[in-house]
DNA sequence: GGGGTGTTGCCAGCGCGGGCGCAACCCGCC
DNA sequence: GGCGGGTTGCGCCCGCGCTGGCAACACCCC
């Protein structure tokens, strides 16, 4: 049940911009460096979500991707949706295009019963979690940063 | 966030054993044709599953393989993880290995704090969810059974 | 202020590797 | 001897990552 590799740099990347200062013109090469992340793999990854108009870009110097929207406007599912990443753990429980299913009846398809609860689940986690909610989630040193 | 075909298949196996009679070895060809499953890749699925415990095959005429345990015995969950499927989106969520993260810090990646909560909740899912479960849940027309 | 130059994003295509599926053969059981 | 599981190995395809060339933008220099 991993998501790919492109859809995890796309987050990846996403959420690195939405830690950066609000307006700045962020290069590849620093988010690439920054995330560990192929440069060249990062790029053609970039390019899908600008054409999502979850970012947008300028050229040459200075030039670098931002978020198109702000950081509490854009939810992850949204992303994974641009990226054509499936949320579906198997093709039965896909929600919008009812993807051709290997089982002889889907409709009373165990496997489908099993796994559509958990597919449910993490839609609507993650049509309702924005990268500022999954930055701010992952700081609770801010907290505790008293204490250091 | 899709499960590997491996896994697919070896899922619709197990269920469809488990809406089996209870003792009845069931030859693989049968399985194969039932769920749609090319047979020759089911037969080293079926093979990984006997070798984690999960069922137990004879050999010859009349053979064929059936749960070692009873359907209510054997959880999705633990199905998965025989299978090496991993229960979670991204590596830094995994449970046990604390796999090698691609993140420069995984106490502070944003990415790790969204999948967290997914990973959490499907693997509490699967790991209640047995096999009978899942064939029981797959038959809302057992109540309408009358309507037809 | 216009052309040169370097920086950065834009785009198409290719090669590797692993998952997937297939085939052939061996071995135990009736 | 035949049925059906056990085992090994190979070919295909797609995700992944890389390469190379092109286009826009900023800056500099004359």
């Amino acid at each position: 049940m991993r998501i790919t590799k492109r859809a995890e740099y796309a987050l990846r990347a996403l959420l690195f911009l939405a830690q950066s200062p609000p307006g700045r013109l962020v290069p590849i090469g620093e988010i690439a460096e920054r995330e560990n992340i192929p440069a060249d793999f990062l790029e053609q990854i970039l390019l899908a979500l600008r054409r999502a108009d979850l970012l947008s870009s300028r050229r040459g110097i200075g030039g670098g991707y931002k978020l198109s929207r702000a950081a509490d406007a854009i939810h992850i599912g949204e992303a994974m949706r641009a990226l054509e990443e499936p949320l579906a753990p198997v093709p039965c429980t896909a929600e919008r295009s009812r993807e051709k299913c290997t089982c002889p009846d889907p409709r009373t398809c165990p496997l489908r019963a099993a796994m559509q609860e958990v597919a449910d689940q993490a839609a609507l986690l993650l049509d309702r979690m924005t990268l500022a909610d999954a930055v701010a989630r992952s700081r609770p040193e801010a907290r505790v940063s008293f204490d250091i």
